[in-house]
DNA sequence: CTATATCCGACTTCTTCAGTCCGCATTCAG
DNA sequence: CTGAATGCGGACTGAAGAAGTCGGATATAG
């Protein structure tokens, strides 16, 4: 329940790695796969994911390998999730209209559209960059905690 | 992924429902599971957790049936959450030490576990008498996103 | 040509979630 | 006292999703 899947989760760490690595013009999967240990034929098909949706530019054959297709700063840790998982959605319901069968008893809905909302926006603020950083500047996160919980 | 439990929903359901009904002494679990149509011993089990948690109170016997046990701004969605789904956790890995085996090469659980402490920030902000409330005042949810995509 | 890559779909296995069933305990109306 | 209504709680089944594997096709450097 609200886990982010270990896909998303070797994505995530698959990017820092190459975010730390930017003199490599491609590491192949095996390489990141090795590095955190974990499998390599899952990490291969998560970089491809990765790559069919812009985030990465990938290199076949000798040498070849990944490299990120932007800029560290420029890529969202929401994007990383929505390219592995697909469509973010904390309800069972979609929004999207119809899609729920007990739409009209259920008005609980538009408040947890609301969080599904906050959630997005948070994730859409954290770059990959941030999470190579090893630096916490903690108090800004204890800013954002606070006008969180000011303003919702 | 990072989706709520049904459980979890049906459970805020019936929390809003109750606390709209604030006359009735009490309700019982088939009164709500077929106020919303949802399976009515699911719900039970549900509204069992929660009384188990100390959210509601039940009565047993004829005209029994489950309160609340504190006003309704005084719970929060997290409790509801954490009662019936148990301990909130975004990443696989349970922040408490050792239990993760790739700990010592996985260095994006920090930032993660921050993203985890902003969410559970933001369910516990929010109380099931803001649910039960029709009016959204949406003015607030946008200074909120704005301000979190500022300070992140 | 060959070794090393990406690419891509099918597949198995494992876990969790959703939902059901059944027996027991508690309370109250008649 | 008795029985209907209700909560309590474990065991169970089925469906869905996640994690991981396999095999083959394609591209490319040396
Ligand atoms: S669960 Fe679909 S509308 Fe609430
Ligand atoms: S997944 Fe456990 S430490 Fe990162």
């Amino acid at each position: 329940m609200l886990k982010l899947t270990k896909k998303a989760d070797y994505g995530l760490m698959a990017l820092k790695y190459l975010a730390e690595h930017p003199e490599n013009p491609a590491l192949s999967a095996k390489d990141v796969a090795d590095a955190y240990g974990i499998p390599a034929q899952l990490l291969a098909k998560i970089l491809q994911l990765l790559t069919k949706n812009g985030l990465l530019k990938s290199h076949a054959g000798m040498n070849g390998g990944y490299a990120l297709a932007r800029d560290a700063r420029e890529i969202s840790a929401y994007e990383v999730i929505h390219a592995i998982d697909g469509p973010f959605f904390i309800t069972s319901c979609t929004k999207g209209a119809k899609s729920c069968e007990l739409t009209p008893s259920c008005t609980i809905k538009e408040p947890l559209a609301r969080v599904n909302d906050t959630i997005a926006g948070v994730l859409k603020s954290i770059s990959i960059q941030d999470l190579a950083e090893h630096e916490q500047p903690a108090h800004r996160q204890h800013a954002a905690q606070r006008l969180v919980a000011l303003t919702l």
